[in-house]
DNA sequence: GTCTATATTTAGATAGAC
DNA sequence: GTCTATCTAAATATAGAC
């Protein structure tokens, strides 16, 4: 019995400490990137050995990968949560708000973004869970709406979604990114307006 | 005299080194990015002693930016030389293919842009210098061309220039950046008709 | 101006005590 | 399992010869 209770502990202390340290590598890998993120910033974060790190993890990259994984299926939760409800002609306008608003004001997020597209030439693995986790089944939630909508009239629903989401993906990477919000600034309502115009278009005439 | 030609013999051999360390570095950032490329993969890749670095670049950050510099001028050179002619309604589609086929087989841009974002967190400025000196014009031009051509019926040509813009570059970051290509995959083709429908629109009808 | 050699720092990863 | 101390390699930057 004493010997259950102490596997036990031990097993939920493992389990802990891995909580731990993906806890205080997330910030760091994210602030500094892959490379300026050493192991012993991130026991530092984490408050653990550099030795328990590897115990734990098998290397930097094993961390980097369960960290990468993390946060990917954590936002791929968010993405998959939200249903697609409302008065049919606001919802494209209600979408494109939520992204933007969602991921614009979601400064770690866009901190993942630019690490993974960082790293996607040292590790395509990664960016391929990315777009597969993330963009992927956000294009297929909005190419089923188009497609059951056929009062939109679009002769290709799934590449109308991919415009939809990837223009609203850029703007994000444009503006907050890559800051062009101090060199060439547009509002998100501006931006938003006219994209959904585009889509409604023929229902307007 | 003889001090003459030495003093212009020594000056364009300078130039010479400079040309011939950009050369040389070019090559390492892309394929490494900046904090995997060292000092000394730079003078090995130039063919030059470390030292020679030292003595035309202030550090690795002043050679990074004059290497950013350059390539963002030469695309500068190469967006802004492209005049859109043709018939109005080919204009559109024409942009769309020039703008998809020069840069998705331009590896060299590719990797660029990779860097660029990879390091806008470390380096805003030279982010800002991408966007001004590429994005910015781009824009500029199309949202020109959508102004002069009123039978499109735009509202706001701007930001539909922006859109135009960013959902192509985005379909380059998500197909050969991210290598959505092999987990999404979508011919450009494809994406453009779309694209280029979307905002035609109305003359269909 | 250019090179070789080196100083100094810091990285990833490991050994051994407990 | 966890820690402290350490090994080895590689980075940026500089000193000094020519």
């Amino acid at each position: 019995m004493a010997k259950t209770k102490r596997a036990e502990k031990s097993h939920r202390s493992a389990l802990d400490k891995a909580e731990q340290i993906l806890r205080g590598a997330i910030p760091e890998f994210l602030k500094n990137g892959y490379a300026c993120t050493s192991m012993d910033k991130v026991a530092k974060a984490a408050g653990v050995s550099k030795q328990t790190l590897y115990s734990h993890f098998t290397d930097k990259e094993g961390l980097f990968t369960a960290l990468v994984k993390r946060i990917a299926t954590k936002k791929y939760n968010f993405v998959c949560s939200q249903p697609l409800e409302g008065e049919p002609k606001e919802v494209l306008r209600n979408l494109a708000d939520r992204i933007l608003t969602e991921n614009i004001n979601d400064s770690e997020y866009l901190e993942f973004v630019r690490l993974i597209i960082a790293e996607s030439g040292n590790y395509p693995d990664l960016s391929k869970l990315f777009l597969t986790q993330i963009a992927k089944p956000a294009v297929e939630i909005v190419t089923k709406y188009l497609q059951e909508n056929q009062e939109l009239d679009l002769e290709d629903p799934e590449a109308t979604a991919r415009i939809f989401v990837g223009s609203l993906v850029y703007f994000i990477l444009n503006q907050k990114v890559l800051h062009g919000i101090e060199v060439m600034p547009m509002t998100a309502e501006r931006y938003v307006d006219n994209l959904v115009a585009l889509i409604e278009r023929k229902n307007k005439i």
